[in-house]
DNA sequence: TGAATATATGGCAAAATAACCAAATGTAAT
DNA sequence: ATTACATTTGGTTATTTTGCCATATATTCA
């Protein structure tokens, strides 16, 4: 891994990264169906109103989605829609998974 | 977000999290293309060796690869391709982030 | 059996992340 | 202008992750 295969492999990973939290994961599905106003997701979402802004920000600092001002709401919609294509495949891992381990216990 | 949906959430984002480090997912790429043993990681990647031993333990943990060991090296590979299938998705973001900041600058 | 090789594990310190609270900002309504 | 509302930001603490070192385990070879 040279130079600058590291900073392509930083710039993927950081992208993996702000999708891999539980909450960012779910906003971001629900994006895919249209765009949400912070509002929408607190009432949704068990968590602080700055704990939910502040994963918006890191889905936005990674590109993953995009936002802008209506009035005093603030609307979120997703930038490159194909990031919730690879779910089905994290699906296929985890069903993969509980496979493996349902075998270990018999 | 039900106690149901936070359990498949949780599940989803440990996949994502296993890929989001540079040196996991450039691994995971490396694999795409057959297995390799631990060593040939080691000498391509600059970590201690146990580092490198780690990482690839979170990987199978999180079900995306699996091992064999055979002789004196242990062989990793692919337990789900499909995860790198993913992975022109992350290039997208990238370069969607890099076409929003080169507009930036200008 | 003993030495050498390949890998994994345990422990620890440093760095990164997450979540909350309080306070700041920006917009709209009175 | 003042107040109310929606969201963001800053600060703090707890938790998690990372990476190294030293040590343990397993396998082959002499």
């Amino acid at each position: 891994m040279n130079e600058k295969d590291k900073l392509i492999y930083d710039a993927k990973a950081k992208v993996l990264k702000a999708l891999a939290h539980p909450t960012r994961l779910w906003m971001a599905e629900q994006l895919s169906d249209g765009e949400r106003c912070v509002c929408e997701f607190a009432d949704a979402v068990d968590a602080d109103f700055s704990t939910i802004s502040k994963h918006l920000a890191v889905l936005k600092q990674a590109g993953i989605v995009e936002d802008d001002k209506r009035g005093k709401q603030v609307y979120y919609r997703l930038k490159v829609p194909c990031v919730l294509k690879f779910m089905s495949c994290v699906e296929a891992v985890i069903e993969s998974q509980v496979k493996t381990q349902a075998v270990l216990i018999e």
